[in-house]
DNA sequence: TTGTAAGCGTTATCAG
DNA sequence: CTGATAACGCTTACAA
């Protein structure tokens, strides 16, 4: 089984040639004769060889392979991300090493560990739940940073080797919120689930949206949701529950188009016509929002832009450039069926 | 920049033994004494040395990595497949290289190649979108399998080192068609988006359930969706446009959930109640089923099952076990607002 | 229990 | 333009 598989040896054998000018043609490097690359190239062909990847990673101390962390690459908008950062970097000759590592901070830290020892070449952290409030907790993150370049997606951390791309999540949300102020509505509710350095800024834009407008906000009105990504039933159960207590609210901004599809799902339980009597606006834009009924108005925050721009970023700084540490694009308001600016489809 | 990195022979030379011990202690092997395992393990954290895999892979010939391909990582079902996958391989102590490849044979080709290039120790295929109905376009996996072993998730393909874990989608099928043909309906109309092997797998599961049932089947009503597996709009386009032609259809079974939740779109358009007049069976039993409004019934495939199996069939092939060559397990129907079964919510 | 030394398959540096 | 040969850092017989 374990046939003892072709080296470079062999080809230099079969073609007449030492090692060492087989792995110039192998590297198309420097100066060959046709004559003899061609004798190369044959023997080669004829064998079916393939560089051994280890020994070559070995000497040239890299697989070209980059770290992808994500906590639920599942997750509509990680998976997303993944599957963009994964087509740019094998574009640009990498290799993708994903690593999901649930949300907990110790499992983070073990994950990043394991990739720097594999000894990937950069590392991604996909969303914005990699960067904690507390500055201690983010010490993983400068620790890997000391080893190889590690790039942020939508999170913001500042130190050397780390460089950041995100969307700017406080001023979208600033936005969308006066949107519906404008649209009339006063009782906005702020829906989320995330404790992130992102979602905090997320939060800051609605607070700020709203004391912009001279409307006041009782805490309640922010309501956080534990449970799982998915679980819709239990979102609008927690919007179902926070009305009975006998908050009123009649509009919905949500961090997430999962928590914001819930909204809709509450809305429509009781009998609202959406968007005239109730208004939500979703974040990410992604599937659920056309999946939805009436469809979502939600945030773009251009993923494809950033994930591109990330890995650009990745690759310069791999070369040796000089690369901005910060980069923030704009994010947009896609208006569907459940704000008052949207068509009914 | 490129501080000569700890080696094993600084660790062996701080405690003052050979490389050969240090080797010993780093894979707990053999006999050492307490004494100088005491000794290297400071050394080690000292220095804060690691083994460099690379030279590790060089002579293990393995750097305990699977290659996991799938046609779209971000496609809901795919992606819920990768998570549950990279989960069991690291709790295996193997890494996951993931490539995304498309839905084009040449770049599946291409992908495989570079992975086993690479030197993985095992590939995953993830969804049947892998193995096609001409058996010549299938020999670039039977390559592979030379090489290392190959999985196949939810597909089938006969061949020396490949095993393939799926569930019995014919059945499937053919159950929920019935289920629906239970309820009243006879004009049932099959919509679909895959012409991979499992996907004549579920065809023929809804021929044989009508034709059992004595219902006669015009082609028309087998609509094939080409489109993006997320244009929903796109999808009860074509329902739409389908009726208007004239074909009568008060059902739906479909082989995704997206193209469920379209045929819920366009009843709902229609003005149809949902599920007396008109229903709806999706597949996956992805997000999208209980995102949907009524939510959908839909076929759980127990895909956590399957790569919980499916991985550990992979583990035993790598430890040069006897595994079974084909795994088959049941799907269930989950009955939830889109069939006359369920409830309302 | 520990050390010596021979690989593992490349790349890269010198000479020629 | 080409060929020896020394790294690269680890594992693993084989000796001691």
């Amino acid at each position: 089984m374990k046939e003892h598989s072709v080296t470079i040896y062999d080809i230099s054998e079969q073609a007449g040639v030492s090692i060492a000018t087989v792995s110039r043609v192998l590297n198309n490097s420097s100066n060959v004769s046709e004559a003899t690359k061609k004798k190369v190239l044959n023997a080669i062909k004829d064998t079916g060889y393939t560089p051994n990847a280890f020994a070559r990673g070995l000497g040239l101390n890299t697989m070209k392979t980059i770290g992808i962390l994500a906590a639920d690459s599942s997750d509509l908008y990680l998976a997303k991300a993944i599957y963009y950062f994964e087509e740019e970097l094998r574009a640009s000759g990498y290799d993708s090493l994903l690593c999901c590592t649930g949300y907990a901070h110790k499992d983070k830290k073990a994950a990043i560990e394991l990739l720097i020892s594999k000894k990937v070449d950069g590392i991604i952290l996909v969303g914005s739940n990699f960067v904690y409030p507390d500055v201690a907790d983010n010490k993983y993150i400068l620790s890997a940073a000391e080893k190889v370049p590690v790039m942020l997606l939508n999170a913001e951390l500042e130190g050397n080797n780390i460089y950041c791309v995100s969307s700017d999540d406080y001023k979208s949300m600033y936005k969308a919120t006066g949107e519906l102020i404008g649209s009339g509505f006063r009782n906005i509710l702020y829906f989320y689930n995330s404790l992130s350095y992102s979602g905090a800024l997320k939060e800051r834009g609605y607070r700020d949206a709203m004391k912009d407008a001279g409307i006041n906000v009782v805490e309640r009105q922010l309501q956080f949701f534990e449970g799982t990504r998915e679980d819709v039933h239990g979102m609008a159960a927690q919007l179902e529950k926070t009305a009975s207590t006998g908050l009123k609210f009649n509009a919905v901004i949500a961090a997430d188009d999962t928590l914001a599809l819930s909204a809709v799902k509450y809305a429509l339980s009781k009998g609202y016509k959406i968007p005239e009597e109730f208004s939500v606006i979703g974040y990410n834009n992604s599937m659920l929002a056309t999946c939805s009924e009436p469809e979502l108005t939600s945030i773009d925050n251009k993923l494809e832009t950033l994930c591109q721009k990330l890995t650009a970023t990745l690759m310069g700084v791999l070369s040796g450039e000089e690369m901005p540490k910060k980069t923030i694009f704009g994010g947009e308001i896609v208006t569907r069926g459940t704000t008052k600016g949207g068509t009914s489809k």
